[in-house]
DNA sequence: CATTATCGGGG
DNA sequence: GTGTACGATAATG
């Protein structure tokens, strides 16, 4: 069972599969060369084979051309099979190639190519061979943000078949292994992994934090090993990506962003939302406190093996999922643990395409211009009590399979009658590509559906989920201008086609007399008068009746109460608050802010928006007062060029230059904390440093807490219940309009 | 209103 | 690495 790949380059390139069937193993597999394809529209094939090129004073050619026949967009054509000793050698020789013909295929990573064309299932039995795994996280000794060029790592904390932490003080505690100093620890730590020898190593934003941490460490302490060597850092246009040779690296952040909806991502709120408990947690600010004393240095072992038990538990939960994700797209776990939803689709697509004997279309080059999305109604504003959520069940999968849509279809000269809201029509007698594709996908998913309800097996739960992710991002795919197989008409015909899906629907619940207070794309929202949802059960066979197949409106769930605010912003009461995009988490907001805004959500839902109205009465007076501590005052914004680049200026970079002038040394990168004088003018202007701040005595501003931090966070939750600014203010008392909500 | 800049995760 | 590629939101002009 292979479950990692990589290549080198000897005389032949060599594919280096790692793979697990009872012990660990390395084949080396040569049979693949580097290859495009080049339109022939006439046989070149003499001048292709003697195209040549400098690469870093070396000179690399064409190895070998021969005449192909291919299929493109369905028809077939003759193309040039251009192959080359080095997979480098095709960025360095298609230029000058593509000025004798059209290329294809010409940037596809050699490993993902060989596994699409060699038909490699990675992980295929995995449950024969499970992988040995082990999470690792460190802790570093800092004051404000870490930087490696000074601030120690202190701890290193990893769990797997037993939990150990890594320390250079002691901490008297069976699972603490103590170490001279930093180098020691490290040192120890990379014997300890070779010991245990895992295949799979697990953290919580390790591409980003850990392993770059430790790699600049390591350097900076001029440690050197076998370890260190395979460790690469890539850099990526947004943020890195940490890899090493036979080990692979699953970074469970990306992984948790992309398939759970929260408003934060943290290690303890990702922790919380599975498994209902809160993880130990310290206020990280303290660290070099408790590092100091012996006594308290438990406390800091404790929370660093905690951390790598739940970076741990939650790799458990969802790896499964990351494999079957591997299995079906058939690319290997560091790149599918890594990728977004649209790139997983066109892994599969061109594995596809391959076993078709059709040549890939080359990637999209940008926006084309924006087009209708979903349709989102203006929500009934307020609070509203009995709600029921209706959902299409894959809406977009479901129409482009209903109506065949796919660039191959579009516009063909029989099936005129198959014609979507935007004007294009599709073939419904061709058995196209995508959608035919994408009907697999949901067939299986059903079977597998249908297997679950007698068989025991886990794994069948991740395998639907893995077939339902891939099957709903189909439409992002066709709708993404970067794609290969981009195509606005198509992406377009099918928004359009689910606008007046669920236009109809809702216009149907409305004769069936419930009262409709939102939709959005595919889901609507309705109220019944009381918990009775007999006749939504009723309304729902007769909708599903006449819905052609494999389209289907699906029960959602039951909510006591929901506030609906604006488009794309309300939330939702079972027990349980479920916001979207109410919330304001960032920490470019004030600690007065946050707080303020959670407290009259949660009053809010209960039932007491007076209530609501008196915490924010009683916060603006505090402010007003000057009884807030400047503690929750300030705002964090992370200086991220040199000030003098800013074509903008806002507050902080103000700062930073002041600082700058001051001789403070400030950094790219650093995050400036300020907080704003009470004063005339610009906010720039007024906006100083904690130090500043204490030092000159100064006061705050109250109008700018109020007017920019405090109502604008409230006033999302508010404005649904016909509050205004002003009425909510410390200065007026009036409530109007607040009856006609009830 | 459009344009420019920043956030996230980690300590 | 035969790969450029985040998506949402706030502040400024």
């Amino acid at each position: 069972m292979i479950y990692d790949a990589d290549y080198i380059v000897e005389e032949k390139t060599i594919v280096r599969l790692f793979e697990k069937n009872g012990k660990k193993a390395i084949r080396h597999d040569t049979t693949l060369e580097p290859y495009i394809y080049g339109l022939a529209e006439e046989d070149i094939s003499r001048k292709l084979s003697t195209i040549c090129a400098e690469r870093r004073g070396e000179k690399v050619c064409v190895k070998n051309v021969e005449l192909v026949e291919k299929y493109f967009a369905g028809k077939k054509r003759l193309f040039h099979k251009i192959t080359f000793r080095h997979p480098q050698d095709v960025p360095s020789l298609r230029e000058e190639i593509k000025m004798f013909c059209k290329i294809f295929e010409y940037d596809i990573p050699f490993v993902k190519r060989f596994c699409m064309d060699r038909g490699i299932v990675p992980l295929e039995h995995i449950e024969r061979n499970p992988l040995k795994v082990m999470s690792l996280d460190i802790e570093v000794l800092c004051h404000g943000a870490p930087n490696a060029r000074g601030d120690p790592v202190i701890m290193i904390s990893t769990w797997g078949e037993r939990g150990k932490v890594f320390s250079w003080k002691r901490a008297d505690t069976e699972y603490v292994e103590f170490c001279k100093d930093e180098r020691d620890m490290f040192e120890r730590f990379f014997s300890f992994l070779q010991e245990e020898d895992p295949e799979i190593i697990l953290t919580y934003n390790g591409d980003n934090f850990d392993f770059p941490y430790i790699e600049e460490r390591c350097r900076i302490l001029r440690i050197k090993n076998a370890f260190l060597d395979n460790l690469a850092i890539k850099k990526r246009t947004r943020g890195s990506e940490a890899s090493m040779v036979g080990i692979v690296h699953v970074d469970m952040y990306p992984i948790m962003r992309r398939t759970m909806s929260l408003t934060r991502y943290t290690l303890e709120d990702v922790y919380f939302e599975l498994f209902g408990v809160e993880k130990k947690d310290i206020d990280t600010g303290l660290i070099p406190k408790y590092w100091e004393k012996e006594d308290t240095r438990m406390i800091l072992a404790e929370y660093a093996l905690s951390d790598a038990e739940a970076t741990y538990k939650i790799g458990a939960s969802f790896l499964p999922l990351q494999y079957e994700l591997c299995r079906i797209v058939g690319q290997m776990l560091f790149d599918i643990s890594r990728s977004s939803t649209s790139l997983l689709v066109e892994y599969l697509l061109m594995r596809h395409a391959f076993q078709k004997n059709e040549v890939v279309p080359n990637k999209g080059h940008g926006s084309e211009g924006t087009y209708e999305g979903g349709f989102v109604m203006e929500p009934r504003k307020g609070l509203h009590e009995h709600v029921v959520v209706l959902d299409f069940k894959s809406l977009y999968p479901s129409i482009i399979i209903t109506h065949n849509i796919d660039p191959q279809t579009i516009d063909c000269p029989c099936c005129k009658n198959n014609v979507a809201p935007t004007g294009h029509h599709f073939c419904m007698k061709k058995d196209a590509f995508i959608p035919s594709i994408l009907k697999t996908l949901l067939e299986k998913r059903g079977e597998i559906k249908k297997k679950m309800k007698s068989d025991e097996d886990k794994s069948l739960y991740f395998q639907q989920w893995a077939l339902k992710i891939l099957a709903n991002s189909f439409y992002g795919y066709l709708a993404y201008p970067l794609s290969r197989w981009y195509s606005k008409e198509c992406a377009e015909a099918t928004t359009a086609w689910g606008r007046q899906y669920l236009k109809t629907i809702m216009e149907s619940a409305q004769k069936h007399h419930f009262s409709v207070i939102y939709g959005d794309t595919d889901s609507l929202f309705i109220t019944m008068g009381d918990a009775n949802t007999d006749n939504v059960r009723h309304f729902l066979e007769e909708v599903n009746s006449q819905l052609p197949s494999p389209m289907e409106l699906e029960y959602e769930g039951y909510y006591q109460t929901g506030l609906f605010v604006t488009k794309k912003k309300y939330a939702l009461y079972n027990g349980k608050i479920l916001t979207r995009g109410l919330e304001i988490v960032r920490r470019d907001w004030s600690k007065i802010a946050r707080d303020t805004q959670k407290s009259i959500l949660s009053t809010v839902l209960q039932g007491n928006p007076q209530t609501a109205a008196e915490i924010i009465k009683d916060v603006t007076k505090r402010i007003k007062n000057g009884d807030v501590p400047i503690e929750d005052l300030v705002i964090n914004t992370q200086l991220t060029m040199p000030p003098s680049h800013y074509k903008t200026k806002g507050a902080h970079v103000i700062v930073a230059e002041r600082l700058m002038e001051e001789g403070q040394e400030v950094r790219v990168g650093d995050i400036i904390s300020f907080l704003v004088k009470k004063g005339k003018g610009l906010i720039r202007d007024k906006a100083v440093t904690y130090e500043e701040f204490v030092k000159n005595k100064y006061e705050y501003d109250p109008d700018y807490y109020i007017q920019n931090q405090v109502m604008p966070a409230v006033m999302r939750i508010m404005t649904a219940f016909g509050y205004t600014e002003d009425t909510l203010k410390y200065e007026k008392s009036e409530q109007k309009g607040l009856e006609e909500w009830f």
